[in-house]
DNA sequence: GTATTGACGTAATAATATTACGTCGTAAGC
DNA sequence: GCTTACGACGTAATATTATTACGTCAATAC
């Protein structure tokens, strides 16, 4: 597997992705339970297991403001590097950016001060621009 | 109250603030009930209650990542701007810190994006310069 | 063949957070 | 003075999010 490739995805993997994917949005790990219940879907557990292969893989990340969980907006959706997500507390769209700028500065940060980063959380929360306009 | 002056705090909001500030580091707001009890405090919700004031006047941050709270690390506690908490998950150490470029870096995204900004939540996770000394 | 590993199923429970409802004290308006 | 409004508080119940524990099964390594 490169850095570019999915690992093949188990049944359940697949079935939470899909889940997430469609709903093109944020669910938390209930919601994509109820979502799959009638795919045999019973227990929490299965859910969490299936999101944590998924946000090792890269294809789906965590909201931590939201208890949430959102598949990669990016196409291969794999392997690229720290993502920020603008949160709209409105109409609950969440957009993912990847500023770069911000993590160099970041990055930066850590190498000066002998932190040994392995993850990153960036969360904006706000209103987003249609919300603006339709207030 | 100006912007670097604190509210009086209630009797709640101030034994919740001494248990942060004591702890020197992050607890959960279970975590502060249990120390708490021994004060009269029965209920989670004192707790909550107190928190969110204190997160209001910019005393306490919460850390998302963490589902924890802790007292902010400057000497006034309040009013100041967006900070960063470099977590150790080894020791459980947090650093806070001020980076002001990458605040700068967001705000542009906002504004070129039209997103109106009311929160930003950053965390970084990993391993301290001490940990990694010792290991 | 058998030991290891990783995904899975299920149940139980832990940890985090909120809703609902009533009380009390204080300060503002009359 | 009275009373109205408000903010903090107390308590109970409940909702939401996440994990631990334990056993099964299939694929692979030895």
């Amino acid at each position: 597997m490169t850095a570019h490739s999915h690992p093949q995805l188990t049944k359940n993997q697949s079935m939470v992705f899909g889940s997430l994917s469609e709903a093109g949005g944020p669910l938390t790990a209930y919601a994509i339970l109820d979502e799959l219940r009638d795919d045999g879907f019973r227990a929490p557990l299965q859910v969490y297991r299936a999101l944590d292969k998924l946000v090792e893989y890269g294809m789906v990340h965590r909201l931590e403001s939201l208890n949430a969980f959102v598949a990669c907006s990016h196409k291969g959706c794999s392997g690229h590097g720290t993502a920020a997500f603008a949160i709209c507390d409105k109409c609950g769209d969440v957009r993912e950016f990847m500023p770069d700028e911000v993590v160099q500065s970041l990055k930066a940060w850590t190498e000066s001060n002998g932190f040994a980063l392995s993850r990153t959380t960036i969360e904006l929360r706000g209103i987003c621009k249609n919300c603006r306009k339709v207030a």
